[in-house]
RNA sequence: GGGCGCUUAGCUCAGUUGGUAGAGCGCUACCCUUACAAGGUAGAUGUCGCAAGUUCGACCCUUGCAGCGCCCACCA
């Protein structure tokens, strides 16, 4: 093997990503015993646009524990999915094809997706599909992407099994994902009705509590006078004026005793002059507003809340595409004591979006007297505003709404206590992220709606048969045979059945919404394993070891995983689940796409490397978040380059020995004996480290000796390596420097799998092809060798070194300068530790031999360093 | 309003069970020295967020406060 002068490593980064993967250094190998295998239930990047370096930072930090695993022997079964099902692809499909998804047409069996040319076409010009076209135009787009991706994997050097991939739409997942449902149910988890649910009116369908996030919007205090039915009025204060025509009552705290007398009463809503009634309601808040309510169906969760126990009919008027639906007062629930004023009131908002209602509203409020008898109007003075947070899906543009619709719901509320425990089995690192699930379960609410009524995604298994007047059933719904996963539902047809039954009376219906995505994600693990398709395969992998992700989303995937083991198997889905930070840019603002603040990886693995790339990432410790900042690239490419030139060095060492190898056996001298010391040290910490998933601390322990080791033991060691006159000390030295190369490199492969692999293979003794197979260094090893009768020589000879370094700096002289005269005043334990490295350190420092003077100093303590006296030789320039 | 985390050198961050504050970057000076000039050697820099308490002794433990970040709840 030649040894290149320069390091260049962008060639040799190629050469060993072609190698490794033509050798199948990664592959895992399905014969090896579960317990002497290590799983990952690796996340699936959503493929739709581009890996930014936040992804390159927490792929790196899983691969540096794999590989850690490996090095201990481990078999490794380190998967890889794509997740291209759900909203992102939907929309990416649509802009680049043109198309968009119509679960009712037939599958066009020929039908190839065409990408638009130039600008963006219109949702109005898209053509429509069926869900199996749409599905297959997403396989084709997001195909090329997996594969970017898996270049930039292979390029960072993540040691995957590239033969275990998956992708979240594929047959397999769609398969396991429905077979998933299909288990809930029967158990009795999942189910659905007909409920108030939250729902995106752009979007248009339902989303769960997890999706959700609140955003600071303006809005406005509208107070509005109501009648009392018998004479009086109260005002009321909301935010919400145009859900008045949804108003069912008015409530205020019991104890308020403005309202006391009110209770019982009724109150005449203006403008729709509806009866509804004044209430007692624990919710109210006396301070707040003008501490009495009206509750409306459904401005928010407390009137969901309320509204389920207080068995008053709901009125909805807010349509699925958020406009207020058409209506007519009379017809209940809405029932007023004046329908045709009402109905003419209505018809003015009829239509209209909830932005232009309120506009709309505010207008009439403001000029209607008619139920407050002539006295002034019911809109009181100038709405009032604010700043206040609503309630947004995640994805969306408008405030989420209350609907009732037919949803699937899994129960989660009911097994609080259960998830919690499920919690408590798993370890979390680090260890106070378990709090963030923790709250999040206490915190939940509603069951989890798994429905969405969209076109793209996991279908539902399932159809409802119509009755003879072509309604359909929905309490006893058809349910797809296992076997015949995966299914869609709007194009297969149930059992029993023949297409043309399809809408027809006495026929059946299939169910035309998809799940939620996390759904599907909740099964990463069993898809990974083969839960189900290959039972034998998923007991020898399941339940898995790691679980990476990030932080921000235990609320969803950690969970949904969690949650879904339990019910199908009543087990934990892994031991661990490391937790890591954010990418933060210079601001300190967390980096995402939707920010337009990313940072793409590429051009930095051009510039700095894939080693010098993930050493910035193997230095954060986990759920820590980091900014970005390219300097740590630099320091991970110099500390690349100096192992290459320590390798450099001690292997040419090595090979300018003649006769015998030298052998750990040759290692006798004191400051020898030392530096084995320092490897023991360090070969410890790092062990401890990683076997607590700390990395950092890891490779911070590996690289702090590092460079103290090239600082000094190789400075120290080098005349004698070099030209020892005594062959068994040069024997000794050169073995030295042999273990403690072998035992750096190692240290440093999981953070640094290129250059230590190039080392590694300079070396003609390596008994492992490659590095990352190589046994993690343990103590044992250096069993043979023995301990130093003092455990100070390295500490007092660099010492000095560094003193006599300090004296050529301070005067300006070249560091071969001649010493011609050395005190070294000491404690006498130190002193003695230095005269067994005395000939290193003359070489080391220059000295001149007969000059060396020792001095015991009896007032030093042991810690104290010692203090030296230098003599140069006069400059000769 | 509740919870979690953070606050240490100009910057990015370490600091193991309480015992005299650390690294790298940056800055300054010097050095071609036979592994390394894409380098090396050395130097300067801190009221450890604030306040009280426990202790012989506190960056570390306790309490309170402040600032930052995140999560959750509230949303009339």
């Amino acid at each position: 093997m030649t040894i290149p002068k320069k390091y260049k490593a962008g060639e040799i980064e190629t050469r060993w990503q072609d190698h490794w993967s033509e050798r199948g250094v990664y592959d895992w190998k399905p014969d090896v015993p579960r317990e002497n295998t290590f799983t990952v239930d690796t996340p699936p990047p959503t493929v739709s646009g581009s890996l930014h370096v936040g992804h390159v930072f927490s792929y790196t930090q899983t691969d540096l524990i794999v590989r850690y695993q490996r090095m201990q022997g481990k078999n490794i079964f380190y998967p890889m999915g794509w997740d291209d099902n759900g909203l992102p692809t939907e929309r990416r499909v649509q802009n680049v094809y043109g198309i968009s998804c119509n679960p009712r047409l037939p599958y066009e069996k020929d039908w190839k997706p065409e990408p638009q040319s130039g600008k963006k076409s219109k949702k109005s010009d898209a053509v429509e599909v069926s869900r199996k076209n749409f599905i297959e135009a997403c396989e084709i787009l997001t195909g090329d992407d997996e594969k970017a991706f898996e270049a930039l994997w292979r390029r960072l050097g993540l040691s995957v099994d590239w033969s275990l991939q998956y992708a979240t739409i594929d047959d397999h997942c769609r398969k396991l994902s429905q077979y998933s449902f299909l288990d809930l149910v029967e158990k009795g988890f999942a189910y659905s009705h007909e409920a108030p649910t939250m729902w995106d009116i752009d979007f248009r369908t339902a989303v769960a509590q997890a999706e959700l996030e609140d955003r600071e919007m303006p809005g406005a205090y509208h107070d509005i006078k109501f009648a009392v039915e018998g004479g009086g009025d109260f005002t009321i204060s909301t935010t919400r004026p145009e859900l008045l025509a949804a108003c069912i009552a008015v409530v205020a705290h019991p104890d308020d005793k403005r309202f006391k007398d009110l209770f019982g009463k009724h109150a005449i809503t203006p403008l729709f002059h509806a009866k509804v009634p004044i209430l007692p309601a624990e919710h109210a808040d006396p301070e707040k507003g003008t501490g009495i309510l009206m509750v409306c169906t459904f401005g928010d969760v407390m009137d969901v809340e309320w509204w389920k126990s207080s068995k008053l009919p709901a009125k909805q008027i807010i349509g699925r595409d958020g406009r207020l639906i058409e209506l007519d007062y009379g017809t209940a629930p809405f029932t007023s004591e004046n329908p045709e004023l009402a109905n003419s009131n209505y018809g003015e908002l009829s239509g209209l979006t909830i932005k232009q209602a309120q506009k709309k509203i505010v207008e009439l409020l403001a000029a209607d007297g008619s139920a407050v008898d002539g006295n002034g109007t019911a809109l009181l003075g100038e709405p009032k505003q604010i700043m206040h947070p609503v309630k947004f899906f995640e994805k969306g543009d408008r405030p989420v709404e209350f609907l009732t619709t037919r949803q699937w719901f899994v129960k989660v509320c009911d097994y609080k206590e259960e998830l919690l425990a499920q919690g408590r089995k798993i370890s979390w690192h680090p260890e106070y992220m378990r709090a963030r699930y923790e709250h999040w379960v206490e915190g939940l609410n509603t069951d989890w709606c798994i429905s969405r009524q969209r076109f793209f995604g996991v279908s539902f298994p399932v159809w409802y048969p119509l009755g003879e007047n072509g309604e359909p059933n929905y309490d006893s719904p058809i349910y797809a045979k296992a076997e015949s996963l995966p299914v869609d539902p709007m194009s297969d047809v149930p059992e029993g059945y023949t297409e043309d039954q399809r809408g027809q009376a006495g026929g059946f219906i299939g169910d035309p919404d998809v799940m939620d995505t996390w759904a599907t994600s909740a099964l990463t693990p069993q898809i990974a394993s083969g839960w189900y398709t290959n039972s034998e395969r998923h007991a020898g992998l399941y339940p898995m070891d790691l679980r990476p992700q990030a932080h921000d989303i235990i609320r969803t995937w950690a969970f949904v995983t969690i949650l879904k083991s339990w019910m199908h198997e009543g087990t934990i889905p892994w031991s661990h689940i490391a937790l890591s930070g954010w990418i933060l840019d210079p601001d300190r603002k967390k980096m995402s796409k939707s920010k337009g603040n990313v940072v793409t990886p590429d051009h930095l693995l051009t510039e700095y490397s894939s080693d010098g790339v993930r050493y910035w990432a193997a230095r954060a410790r986990l759920g820590t978040d980091t900014a970005f900042d390219d300097k740590v690239f630099k320091i991970g490419q110099k500390l690349v380059l100096k192992i290459f030139n320590m390798g450099k060095f001690v292997v040419s060492l090595l090979s300018q020995l003649e006769g015998e190898p030298v052998s750990k056996a040759d290692i006798s001298e004191p400051l020898d004996l030392a530096q084995i010391e320092e490897l023991r040290a360090t070969i410890a910490k790092a062990t401890k480290s990683f076997e607590a998933f700390d990395y950092a601390t890891a490779l911070q322990a590996a690289e702090d000796s590092f460079w103290k080791t090239c600082d000094f033991y190789l400075e120290l060691v080098k005349t004698r390596a070099y030209k020892g006159e005594d062959l068994a000390a040069r024997r000794s030295a050169l073995a030295t420097l042999k273990e403690s190369l072998l035992v750096y490199l190692r240290l440093f492969a999981p953070a640094l799998p290129f250059i230590t692999e190039e080392v590694w293979s300079w070396h003609p003794h390596s008994t492992c092809e490659s590095i990352h197979h190589a046994p993690w260094p343990k103590l044992e090893e250096l069993q043979i060798v023995a301990t130093p009768e003092q455990d100070n020589i390295l500490l007092a000879a660099s010492e000095v070194l560094s003193e006599v370094r300090k004296q050529k700096s301070v005067a300006q002289t070249s560091l071969t300068t001649e010493v011609t005269q050395l005190k070294v005043k000491g404690v006498s334990s130190k002193l003695s530790a230095l005269k067994s490295a005395l000939s290193d350190l003359i070489h080391a420092g220059h000295i001149t031999e007969s000059g060396m003077e020792f001095e015991e100093d009896g007032d030093l303590q042991e810690s104290d360093p010692c203090e030296v006296q230098v003599t140069l030789a006069e400059s000769s320039s």
